[in-house]
RNA sequence: CGCGGGGUAGAGCAGUCUGGAAGCUCGUCGGGCUCAUAACCCGGAGGUCGUAGGUUCAAAUCCUGCCCCCGCAACCA
């Protein structure tokens, strides 16, 4: 029974150069959203992909002396690439567009025509400073010294004939939607309205002459749409709207768009407006999370040329996707920045993964295996210390749920903690070793063990998000059919039986966190070199 | 006075919206257990919650000033 349509989608990246653990990260959340809807009911649709278009892709084509279009296919598409990485990480992601897709392009066309059409596109003149050799306009801020920020050399002042977008016209509306929780966390809704809203909205540039990669504007030959239009409209091409290739626009308005805080202002001003203009349907929440800072600093993309130790290339193998996901989401407030540190990554793999979760599982599953060959009897005997277990087992579900609709994943991931750590200590308090010596205590011991299991199937399932590859493994190890490996069959404790636990391969490996540090240096070195 | 975020035990972080016994992980010291991945469990030491005021019966939490760090400023998640 389906809960209904959740559409759910990640920024579409800007592959001028390779993605960082930072746009990982965003995947990855996404992804897990995605999967726990999935998981709760929902009838899913998950978008990601990559924004193609654009100055900065056409001069790094040329600095590889191959077109623009070869250029982001080998970044989108070949080896070490975007469609790669969100392989490795285990992103589930149902659709992923291409702004240079044909679908795309012709659907763009028409919805520029649409806001022409509509006088909600008009055209005018841009003014600016203007870099000849760099063929690229800037303002008056992001000069430095005055000077092209790219290439240091002198600007001048030119004039090009442009579209604008009427943006200014929709202060009051945008202004009523932020104030309404459309955007979250809330902290960043007077940010957009201090910053940008107050001090008056301009209307928007939609359009260049002087860039050639890009869509055209169809009536306008030599016009250019800029990035705007073509980008935010994603989200809607990729289901359907104004083109052939899709018919999925029952999932439109978007459930959540999920987007790193630098680009919020485009999807809690632009695009909201955008949709105004065209009288279509809102998106229902924008959430902007933190950054992943590296040593208290932004992981810049220049920064991260070339192979740093905090590719996802190099760490997803090295460590597994599901623990390299674990350690992005269970450190860092989503909505805040974090500090993104190898060692840190490591000490949470020992910790929590290898120490707690990977060893509650191998006691859990060997003593099953050596005191009743794996197969549970029915006779069961409940007893002292049962209750403190279940009962943080059996409220676990709610709590969970209640943390993941507002995107709390460190906070879902401590819940699901709490309960290892109980179970961890309900094996001490009970001692099944001890109550294994007398057959007398066989019923007794014979719950404990159910108890146990119990509660690794729910922490497994609540996990499965998060880490599914590790879910779907513990489950195996504790025989667990599919029917018990729902989001339902969690909400209540006990039912099924356990007649077929076997053991597997150590989960979590613990990782020798001194040489592993000493070997990354190693890498790191290489790379550089 | 451009805007925003942050400053909580040796390290890294929750908690601040919605005021009500200062918490977690790592590290450290001591004890327990032997089912388990030298893992697990219990206990101890360690903090004037950046700073100065204010509101309150009560402030890490709300208000004001100041100091320090970081980011954004129209295409870096």
């Amino acid at each position: 029974m389906s809960k209904g349509t959740f559409y759910i989608t990640t920024p579409i990246y800007y592959p001028s150069s390779k993605l960082h653990i930072g746009n990982a990260y965003c995947t990855v959340a996404t992804d897990v959203m995605a999967r726990y809807k999935r998981m709760s009911g929902y009838d899913v649709m998950f978008l990601t992909g990559t924004d193609e278009h654009g100055v900065k892709i056409g001069e790094n084509a040329r600095a590889a002396g191959i077109t623009p279009q070869e250029f982001v296919d080998r970044i989108v598409e070949g080896q070490g690439g975007i469609v790669e990485l969100w392989k490795l990480m285990n992103i589930s992601n149902d659709r992923f567009i291409r702004t240079t897709d044909d679908y795309h392009k012709s659907a763009i066309q028409r919805i520029f025509k649409a806001l022409y059409d509509r006088d909600e596109i008009y055209k005018g003149t841009y003014k600016g400073l203007y870099c000849t050799p760099c063929e690229s306009f800037w303002t008056e801020t992001q000069l430095v010294d005055g000077k092209c920020p790219d290439c240091g050399r002198e600007v001048k002042h030119a004039e090009e004939e442009a579209y604008f977008f009427r943006l200014s016209k929709y202060g009051e509306k945008l202004t009523a939607l932020l104030q309404s929780g459309y955007l979250e966390p809330r902290s960043r809704v007077n940010e957009m309205i201090n910053n940008f809203i107050r001090p008056g909205l301009e209307d928007l540039c939609v359009s260049r002459t002087t860039i050639t990669w890009g869509v055209p504007v169809d009536f306008d030959p030599g016009h250019v749409v800029y990035v705007w239009v073509d980008a935010l409209f994603n989200y809607m091409t990729a289901l359907g709207f104004e083109n052939d290739r899709y018919d999925d626009m029952r999932f439109w308005p978007a459930d959540l768009h999920i987007v790193g805080k630098e680009i919020v202002r485009f999807h809690s001003i632009i695009w909201p407006a955008f949709l105004m203009a065209l009288d279509l349907p809102l998106p229902k929440k924008v959430f902007g999370h933190g950054w992943l800072v590296f040593g208290g600093e932004k992981i810049s993309k220049s920064r991260s040329q070339g192979k740093s130790v905090i590719d996802p290339l190099i760490l997803a193998p090295r460590y597994g996707a599901d623990a390299l996901r674990y350690y992005l989401l269970r450190s860092f407030p989503f909505g805040s920045d974090g500090d993104f540190t190898n060692e840190l990554l490591v000490s949470r793999i020992n910790s929590d993964l290898a120490n707690d979760l990977g060893n509650l599982v191998s006691r859990t599953v060997a003593m099953a295996e050596k005191y009743f060959g794996g197969s549970l009897p029915d006779t069961r005997e409940s007893g002292e210390f049962d209750s403190g277990l279940i009962e943080i087992a059996s409220k676990l579900p709610e709590i969970y749920e209640t943390y993941m609709e507002k995107l709390a994943f460190h906070n879902a991931l401590a819940e699901i903690n709490r309960l290892t750590a109980r179970a961890n200590k309900y094996i001490d308090e009970t001692m099944p070793w001890a109550l294994a010596r007398d057959e007398a205590n066989t019923a007794r011991l014979a719950a404990v063990l159910y108890n146990l299991l119990e509660s690794v199937r729910v922490t497994a399932v609540l996990l499965s998000p998060f880490m599914p590859e590790s879910s779907a493994a513990m489950l195996t190890q504790l025989g667990v059919e599919e029917n018990r490996r729902t989001w339902e069959s969690v909400q209540s404790f006990g039912g099924g039986d356990y007649k077929n636990v076997t053991r597997g391969e150590t989960l979590f490996p613990r990782i020798d966190i001194d040489r592993e540090m000493l070997e990354l240096a190693e890498i790191i070195n290489e790379a550089t070199r």
